[in-house]
DNA sequence: GAATCATAATAGTAATACTATTATTTTTGC
DNA sequence: GCAAAAATAATAGTATTACTATTATGATTC
């Protein structure tokens, strides 16, 4: 996808970071670099000391930037989850009639990611598959209520909101609006994952993609809802 | 729930640990304290050398019973997992009608858990909460794929299956049985994690059950799906 | 009562996740 | 072009983790 605002940047709440990365080519390399080293060896694996010595830095220059590894985490998916609102916003936004406004929003964040040249030093597909692996580690710790309060998810919070929102204007008398978009934002990933790893448990496969899945259930689920 | 099989044991895949730790009384411990402990510090704080201390043990005695913590996980979620199929065998067995059948089902890996004072040592409701907020990261690791290989997550798959199974019973025509099983298992853990720390993008309330919305879901999709 | 086994105690190691201090290099403002 | 400021790098150090290894002690059993 071509971003036709050239000055646009994804928002990340300004309390994730000591320093802003994009406000310096070291900063970018470490998110450019960050992303390819956890996709290598797993968020575990990865240390500030590794990625210091990959991009022939120090681990001291890096936590000028991120105070740990964790809340660089919350920075890479928090941009993932606002480039993904950007592009739903973007390619929903003319769309007048709800059925097919909340079938190409099902479409765009369950779809498998491509390439977007727009943002040099970030590869998006590593970075979906960073989400994939990683994002529910982000907030499965005992710091979440805090960090929560801290803004640390409102993106994530605000794409689901849309989806949510979507949902509604299909079909108003639903009652479990943000439940299923809750259910189709954090199903997709899993899908995606059950895909790779426990294929047994799902039907996704190279032919059939999580997206034909969760637009059937979808719109089943509404149809089915009408008038209560 | 009572067990009318006084010498059910739930079993789990012995490569899981090094010494079954239901063979003696330390091991029981372990079990016991880990539960509480984990729920206490989460499980990136828990060690095993807090354990030892905390059973007045050694951290060392713990070793000879699981390699390493993460091991430890898999144990205790294998059994919840294990714990939980035996109960949905248990409750639909004699159930003949397949919509009751699945809807039974559903409820059952859906709702909160209730203490089952079968197994001692074992606290059902707080391992309940460990999975909710730990499961995950038992499989978003770089050894996902050898650990499965070594069979070390079948209770989890089988389960999804027998919900696949339901499903398929009630609807031979839907596409996407085991999509829609793994969805419901892995929602309702998030559904429950939602309506304690993101309460915004969930229904999900004190009154509005996650049961409720995933039967309404699999049902009304379900419905439609019929004949194609 | 000796042998075996389980558990506990102690010590040690490499790595992690930092903090602190100082040194060097780069940028900028005049 | 130079001084001051800012950014980065280098070095060292700390507490903790996640183990392994060895030995000691206590309990069980043949």
């Amino acid at each position: 996808m071509e971003r036709l605002l050239q000055s646009v940047k994804i928002a990340i709440n300004e309390k994730i970071y000591v320093k802003d990365p994009e406000s310096s080519d070291l900063g970018k390399r470490i998110i450019k670099e960050s992303i390819l080293m956890i996709n290598e060896m797993g968020f575990e694996s990865f240390t500030f000391k590794k990625l210091g010595s990959r991009i022939n830095s120090n681990e001291s220059s890096i936590y000028r930037y991120f105070e740990n590894k964790h809340k660089l985490l919350l920075y890479l998916t928090s941009w993932y989850w606002g480039w993904l609102e950007y592009q739903l916003v973007f390619e929903t936004n003319s769309i007048s009639d709800a059925k097919n406004k909340l079938s190409r929003s099902i479409e765009i964040i369950t779809r498998k990611t491509k390439e977007d040249s727009a943002f040099s030093h970030i590869n998006e597909v590593l970075l979906n598959k960073i989400v994939i692996n990683e994002y529910s580690k982000s907030y499965l710790t005992t710091e979440v209520d805090e960090e929560n309060k801290e803004g640390y998810f409102v993106i994530y919070k605000r794409l689901v909101n849309r989806i949510s929102l979507a949902i509604q204007k299909v079909n108003p008398a639903y009652l479990y609006p943000s439940s299923l978009a809750s259910t189709v934002v954090e199903g997709a990933l899993h899908q995606h994952f059950l895909k790779e790893h426990f294929a047994s448990i799902t039907d996704c496969t190279k032919e059939v993609t999580p997206s034909e899945y969760f637009i059937n259930l979808v719109f089943n689920t509404l149809n089915q809802n009408f008038n209560g």
